[in-house]
DNA sequence: CTACGCCTACGAATTGATTCGTATATAATT
DNA sequence: AATTATATACGAATCAATTCGTAGGCGTAG
């Protein structure tokens, strides 16, 4: 099931950061906007009931990690975004993503190598 | 402001579609999921309110114009789901997007050349 | 022992978006 | 004139997500 917002912002934290405690996530936080530490709690407690986070009692505290995974749950919500923004036009997003112009030189090249294999791909297919 | 998502699915149609009655935009949304009129009627109303949609009558009828460009919200959109999805980390995000394999030939030469546009202009300026 | 600090649990309030029911108007139909 | 069909307006219910207040557990410092 898909992450809601402030979801995603604790499962952005800890898969960036590992495993770690609500404190920790609640800070991190701060860093952005002011969140009260009990609601950072709830999510996670909420998260924790459906399945997207586990934990482990170390010390008598608890630490959490994410149970799903960064790259699975960005594809599911990258489907969802180019549907509905996009209706499903990837190029469009694709093109709209890089024309912002905030893309660097290697990364341009990386992309642009991917899509090289991809066309490889297609041609070997036909 | 951004479009919630039951606005921008309003706004998907009007920009598909052209200006439309409530009605019409009522009737597409049908094709997808069961939607009330009046439903529909009081987002669009809300829409008029907040000025994403504008509306002219004729024949005693109603008709709503989108009043916010299509590219212009999708670059808003993108913005943050970017953020929020990825990190801000746009070249992951084009690579995923890539990745799903349904991408056509045409598509990916069309986004090629738009890549060796941008690397032209950064060597450009440096 | 008592107070303090730091933690978890959890019900309940709040908020924002969405959905719906009902009132009302107006034209077309019988 | 009465009925039917089709509109708009709008308050209020519903629903999901988020936020918060409060209670209670447990170790440590005074």
């Amino acid at each position: 099931m898909l992450p809601t917002d402030s979801e995603l912002e604790v499962l952005q934290i800890l898969w960036q950061r590992g495993p770690q405690t609500v404190r920790f996530v609640n800070e991190e936080q701060n860093k952005i906007r002011e969140v009260g530490y009990t609601t950072t709690l709830k999510i996670m407690q909420i998260m924790l009931d459906k399945g997207s986070l586990t934990r482990e009692i170390i010390e008598r505290s608890h630490i959490y990690s994410a149970a799903v995974q960064e790259t699975a749950t960005q594809t599911q919500l990258l489907k969802g975004f180019t549907e509905s923004a996009f209706r499903g036009n990837t190029s469009s997003l694709v093109m709209q993503a890089l024309g912002n112009g905030n893309t660097s030189m290697e990364e341009l090249a990386e992309i642009k190598a991917m899509i090289d294999r991809e066309i490889k791909a297609i041609e070997l297919n036909s």
